[in-house]
DNA sequence: GGACAGGGTACAT
DNA sequence: ATGTACCCTGTC
């Protein structure tokens, strides 16, 4: 095992980033926590707020993989002041981070997202890690396995997909595998696209819409003005900031205030508020005058 | 035990 | 622009 770099961290919390529901397939341990990014091994704790060691993997892939370098004094700055739903959001989990996640991985686990839980997800992309990856490391006695290529996948073919518990994302996945695979989507191209037309292209894919879209462009292209939408924000923001409306907004008046509001960091700003909504439990209380 | 819902998308009106 | 089918699993 390579020798544990200590850094020096603020604003930055790693257990609440890693559970956030962007990335589902890290493994925990007491304080530890490890997996792959890409094919690399990372393993890292943080012993104290202030302070993140990285016991496998460096310095720099954590640093890069965990977005150790976003500003977020600068990007609190830019959010809406006097807002009090995203200021209790901020103060449940002040450290929580969007990731620059792999690629591929990132997109093919939210294709296999759709219409399921956090938990769920999980199982299904560890399941196809170990069936259609390559084993890598073995971590605490745990097998690491990279995600499955776009060519393993397309190769997999959809039944072998559905026996992993996808239903009918098992279609969807495998097709937009094969594009990548056959080269006749180029994931790589994304990167070269302002954030609209990255969009619209990402959308091109089977099993790709605006929510998958938009979260993928979040967590792994590094999109931060990104908000998609899903039950738990639309939920969230019809009760923390149209309560009292006479009449609901609709889900396109909905997506135009968020994109106003929260401002060009809004991807942070739903982060910070999907985060508290699933697990702080404001939503689990009585809803009785509803 | 069935019904229900869970970080949607594709397709048909 | 709105409604519905799609597959599977855990929960009540």
């Amino acid at each position: 095992m390579d020798a544990t770099d200590t850094l020096v961290v603020e604003d930055f919390n790693l257990a609440a980033t890693l559970n956030s529901g962007q990335v589902f397939h890290w493994h925990r341990e007491g304080e530890m926590f490890f997996n792959l990014v890409g094919d690399q091994p990372l393993i890292v704790s943080q012993p104290t707020p202030d302070r993140l060691d990285v016991h496998a993997g460096g310095a720099d892939l954590a640093r890069r993989y965990l977005a150790l370098d976003h500003d977020l004094n600068k990007i609190r700055r830019t959010l809406p002041k006097g807002d009090k739903p995203l200021r209790q959001a901020l103060k449940f989990a002040p450290g929580l981070r969007i990731l620059r996640q792999p690629h591929w991985e990132c997109l093919a686990s939210f294709i296999t997202s759709s219409l399921k839980q956090v938990s769920h997800i999980r199982q299904i992309s560890l399941t196809l890690r170990s069936k259609f990856g390559t084993k890598i490391a073995t971590i605490e006695g745990v097998d690491l396995f990279s995600y499955p290529t776009p060519e393993a996948l397309a190769n997999a073919g959809e039944s072998a997909l559905r026996a992993c518990g996808l239903g009918y994302r098992a279609k969807f996945l495998q097709q937009t595998a094969a594009l990548i695979a056959d080269g006749a989507f180029d994931l790589n191209a994304v990167a070269e696209l302002e954030d609209a037309a990255a969009l619209e292209k990402l959308c091109e894919l089977p099993g790709v819409g605006p929510k998958i879209a938009q979260c993928s462009l979040l967590f792994a292209w590094e999109r931060l003005g990104m908000f998609p939408i899903d039950v738990w924000i639309e939920r969230a923001l019809r009760e923390l900031y149209f309560a009292k409306a006479r009449r609901q907004p609709s889900s396109k008046a909905l997506r135009d205030f968020a994109w106003k509001h929260f401002g060009p960091y809004r991807g942070y700003a739903q982060q910070w508020l999907f985060h508290h909504a699933r697990t702080s439990g404001i939503f689990s209380r009585s809803r009785k005058d509803g």
